[in-house]
DNA sequence: AGTACCACCTGACGGC
DNA sequence: TGCCGTCAGGTGGTAC
């Protein structure tokens, strides 16, 4: 479930292993997770090519190449990279694998074939193309605000549209609202400016949080929610409650009914 | 504009 | 043991 924490520290793992070393050799076994270009002309392009920084927007992570063109990588629900030694050491569903000058190699990994590939010239076109609105965590308290003074629906199909905020999926949609003792159906609309900063701040507090633990669920506090979704287990914060399984914004949601009233 | 639903894809898991 | 249905999830498309 790679949402912003996990590609956030994807990004971190991408520049601490295979900056600056060029790639050497190229294999791509991606079929429709490629986007706009083959899998024989992706490879030809970053043949050669050494990855001379990393960027994230939302759960999109952009390596920037040296010839100014930035490879694209999407994770869906099971992507994610590994860097290792030996050809063996590549993990099962590898669709691309990059040997760098050092013999070692970058390798995406993607086992139901959710992610997506890309290569792109110009970053900004690219975020528009895909239609993303701002990342969840470079966006200010006043720019959230207003951006949600103009939607109007439930609270967890506005925090998740990509659109109008990148990063959040539907388990940190979850914790989040969690966290915030809001109800995922709540309507925006009915929501103050009070209420939405407090939504804000929360919001901001889970990412930053998740990132410093390594986006490791195991290393969450105990307080939080993601260690206890798919069983009715008690609520983590203690009220007695149970939690249940619900459906909002045409996703599963996993909420404490005594925490997060009905609205 | 927002919602509901399907399709994509495949590993994990529960039931029998 | 092994088969089968269901679920998980992000996104993209379509119909309402």
């Amino acid at each position: 479930m790679p949402e912003l924490p996990e590609v956030e520290i994807f990004r971190q793992y991408l520049v601490a292993t295979s900056l600056k070393k060029p790639i050497v050799e190229v294999e791509v076994r991606a079929g429709h997770e490629l986007k706009r270009i083959s899998g024989k002309a992706l490879a030809r392009r970053l043949q050669g090519c050494l990855i001379k920084g990393a960027e994230r927007h939302g759960k999109h992570l952009l390596a920037q190449l040296d010839d100014g063109a930035h490879l694209t990588l999407h994770f869906g629900m099971t992507g994610f990279l590994r860097y290792h030694k030996h050809p063996e050491g590549e993990p099962d569903h590898t669709r691309l694998r990059l040997k760098l000058t050092n013999g070692y190699y970058l390798s995406y990994s993607c086992a139901r074939r959710l992610g997506r590939l890309g290569l792109v010239r110009d970053r900004d076109r690219f975020l528009a193309a895909m239609k993303l609105g701002p990342d969840a965590l470079a966006l200010e308290r006043n720019a959230f605000l207003n951006l949600m003074q103009t939607r109007r629906g439930q609270i967890k199909a506005a925090i998740m549209d990509q659109s109008l905020i990148a990063g959040i999926g539907n388990v940190y949609s979850d914790e989040v609202l969690f966290q915030s003792r809001m109800h995922p159906r709540l309507a925006v609309q009915s929501m103050g400016l009070e209420q939405l900063g407090k939504l804000f701040q929360t919001m901001h507090r889970v990412l930053t949080t998740a990132i410093d633990r390594r986006a490791v669920p195991q290393n969450m506090p105990r307080s939080w929610l993601i260690n206890r979704r798919g069983k009715q287990l008690k609520c983590p914060s203690g009220c007695a409650g149970v939690l249940e399984n619900i459906t909002a914004a045409g996703r599963s949601a996993w909420i404490c009914p005594k925490c997060q009233p009905a609205p």
